[in-house]
RNA sequence: GCUGGCGUAGCUCAGUCGGUAGAGCAACUGCCUUGUAAGCAGUAGGCCGCGGGUUCGAAUCCCACCGCCAGCUCCA
């Protein structure tokens, strides 16, 4: 027993210490008096502990600070202990049930019939103050089952009771209790040394949600909130949230008049000029693109016999996502996707392998009837258009292909200055197709993608029944994660639609499909863009690239004359010809995000020039009208699928 | 779909205890003819989401519906 142990220490070093000693001892002992007052949470071999663990056996120790996004992470776990225990004595009788920490904080949920008022989370906020300033540890105790059963079942915490028991069927033999201030909750651990260590907590919103997020389970009081060690962080995380307020595309879309929407037709979007000219804007670049790489597109029906549907499979299993409606005794619906048109039009004709790979690009209108309360803005729709498009190739074309089409992702995504990340989802525990074309086939994506240079995670598991897949997330200007781009492998559906084609040893092979879109869906696509350039956009994507304002309503026809030029260059120019003193109008023109406002007075009509102001930079001065033009044609040139 | 909140002028929002609906901006008209983020004055604008109910009387209270917003297992 006091033989000692030995600890290494992250910076290599190895220090010896008595068998037993709680991490506390060892760091003030150690290491140094500074470490130990600053540490929060310890890593010993590689799992997060708390600072009252012994060490029993050499091992990596590392001990966090504030300086580390776990140690915050054990932080916001702490305050959801803390908001627990101040919701049960502000409000008795409440059940608590589980309290995990999330992205950019914590969730509490409750057990109580009567809803949380806002009023209530500011008491509640308040308590926690108090229960912070009281600098409670946090002890740790291990109990056996039975014992967990009994603490629990006597405070009638019916769902703590379950939770132990599933615990328990998985194989537990040693539950953990943290207590702090006499109140004490079920949880894994591990907790900061006590509540006057965690920070600041802001509670955010509350909600309801489901027992264990399943609608035949009752309906909880989920309480959100954050936490961070100091006022600072916290305010600058607040001022995120309202940044990210202030780009809201629903926002930016009503004020720059982008697009509206009409409660007759709920999860679809009207598209206004403005909006409609990005919408093209990103169609016709994209078409351009894709037929340089060898795109064939197509136009496809909307509404189809429900006998196509039962051929694919998705009236079996995607039938209550379908609007259906019958007509002459026969039942039609319209199409949730295209891949089955495209299918079709794959089997129309015996093709040869030297039609392979065949590329059919669709931007169709797609219908998918999502239940009513998930519906909002442009990112949860019922009727949208994906820029999609199904590859058919022999398998031994898929490892070049989906490098071509990763490259592709890339391209669309670095004109729009998103960063981006892949994750490959693998075979799940129910496929279709022979376990050696998915080892085969996972291989080939996962070199696509080292090829590319682009950074994955694999998701073991994950991957659809009918293929491996990669799916794209992208950052956008606030940091926020979206995931837009995927590329899905088939080794389903062309069998069922008994597609084929007559290979080099003519004989008859089935093709594999690849399902493939890189904006995903223009609407979800372009709620991005609007709140990643904050309505903003560069020169060549915006509905507007240039304002014209006149000084005086006298140069109004030179300015016309301007304008004529320019649009002789397929530039898009606008002029303001409402009466108002120039500030007044390049205040409107600032407040429309145009890019460039030319402003045209006395010396510009006399000298053939306009003054040129570049949206968010300011004045740049005056230059002769057709340098202007020449500069405005270079940068409106897209970055990708120009002309 | 479910839980909670919300729905008043084109937009952003007031509207007390149930007593005949208000502001700012925008629009329109006029004056000003203007030099890089709001010139002045005036006018007009409303089925208070929709439908019922309670009441002498409803934007306000009640019921149902429609829509919008937040959320609905990143698992003790």
């Amino acid at each position: 027993m006091d033989d000692p142990i030995q600890v290494k220490l992250p910076d290599g070093s190895v220090k010896t210490a008595p068998r037993g000693t709680t991490i506390a001892q060892f760091v003030a002992q150690s290491i140094g008096r500074g470490l130990a007052k600053a540490a929060l949470v310890a890593r010993v071999d590689g799992a997060l502990v708390d600072l009252s663990r012994r060490l029993t056996t050499d091992c990596a120790l590392e001990i966090l600070t504030a300086k580390s996004p776990e140690a915050l992470e054990v932080a916001r776990h702490d305050a959801a202990h803390v908001v627990a225990s101040v919701v049960q004595r502000l409000f008795p009788g409440t059940q608590v049930t589980i309290g995990p920490t999330i992205e950019d904080g914590f969730y509490y949920d409750f057990a109580r019939d009567e809803p949380f008022t806002p009023e209530d989370l500011a008491r509640i906020e308040q308590g926690v103050a108090e229960e912070i300033r009281a600098d409670e540890p946090f002890i740790r105790e291990e109990v056996s089952p039975e014992e967990a059963i009994r603490l629990f079942a006597e405070k009638g915490e019916t769902y703590k009771v379950e939770i132990v028991h599933d615990i328990v069927a998985r194989g537990a033999k040693t539950l953990t209790l943290y207590r702090h201030g006499g109140w004490v909750d079920f949880c894994l651990g591990p907790h900061g040394p006590s509540t006057g260590r965690i920070g600041v907590v802001k509670l955010t919103s509350v909600a309801g949600a489901y027992w264990r997020g399943d609608a035949k389970n009752p309906m909880l009081q989920r309480i959100y909130g954050t936490a961070f060690f100091d006022r600072a962080a916290l305010a600058a995380h607040l001022e995120r949230i309202e940044e990210a307020k202030r780009r809201d595309h629903r926002k930016l879309g009503k004020e720059l008049e982008l697009f509206m929407t009409h409660p007759w037709a709920p999860g679809a979007a009207f598209w206004l000029p403005k909006g409609t000219l990005l919408w093209q804007t990103l169609a016709d670049c994209m078409r351009r693109l894709l037929a340089a790489e060898g795109y064939l597109e197509v136009k496809t029906p909307l509404v189809f016999n429900k006998a196509l549907w039962e051929k694919s499979g998705h009236w079996e299993h995607y039938r209550q996502a379908m609007f259906t409606f019958e007509s002459e005794e026969q039942t039609f619906s319209l199409k949730p996707m295209n891949c089955p048109s495209h299918m079709l039009i794959f089997g129309r004709r015996r093709r040869s392998y030297r039609e392979l790979p065949m590329r059919l690009a669709t931007q169709d209108v797609l219908h998918r009837n999502e239940a009513s309360g998930t519906l909002g803005g442009l990112t949860r729709v019922r009727q949208f258009a994906q820029d999609d498009a199904h590859v058919f190739l022999a398998e031994e074309q898929v490892g070049e292909e989906v490098a071509r089409i990763i490259a592709l992702v890339r391209r669309v995504y670095d004109a729009f200055g998103l960063a981006q990340t892949a994750k490959l989802s693998t075979r799940p525990n129910e496929f279709a197709g022979e376990p050696a074309l998915w080892d085969r086939a996972e291989a080939a994506l996962a070199a696509a993608l080292t090829a590319q240079g682009i950074a994955f995670t694999t998701a073991p598991g994950e991957g659809a029944f009918y293929g491996p897949k990669i799916d794209f997330d992208v950052t956008d200007s606030l940091a926020r994660r979206w995931q837009c781009a995927t590329i899905q492998l088939d080794f389903f559906m062309p069998r069922r639609f008994e597609l084929a084609f007559v290979g080099e040893d003519n004989a008859e092979h089935t093709p594999v499909a690849i399902h493939r879109a890189i904006y995903g869906s223009f609407e979800r696509f372009l709620a991005i863009l609007i709140e990643h350039f904050g309505g903003a956009f560069p020169p060549w994507l915006a509905p507007v690239q240039a304002r014209l304002v006149t000084v005086a309503d006298r140069f109004l026809p030179y300015a016309r004359q301007a304008a004529a030029a320019m649009r002789g260059r397929s530039l898009r120019v606008e002029i303001d010809e409402a009466e108002g003193k120039l500030g007044a109008k390049i205040r409107e023109a600032e407040i429309a995000k145009v890019p460039y406002i030319g402003v045209i007075g006395e010396k510009e009509q006399a000298g053939g020039a306009i003054a040129v102001r570049r949206h968010g930079e300011g004045d740049l001065g005056a230059m002769a009208l057709a340098a202007f033009i020449e500069r405005l044609v270079v940068e409106t040139r897209p970055p990708f699928g120009a002309p």
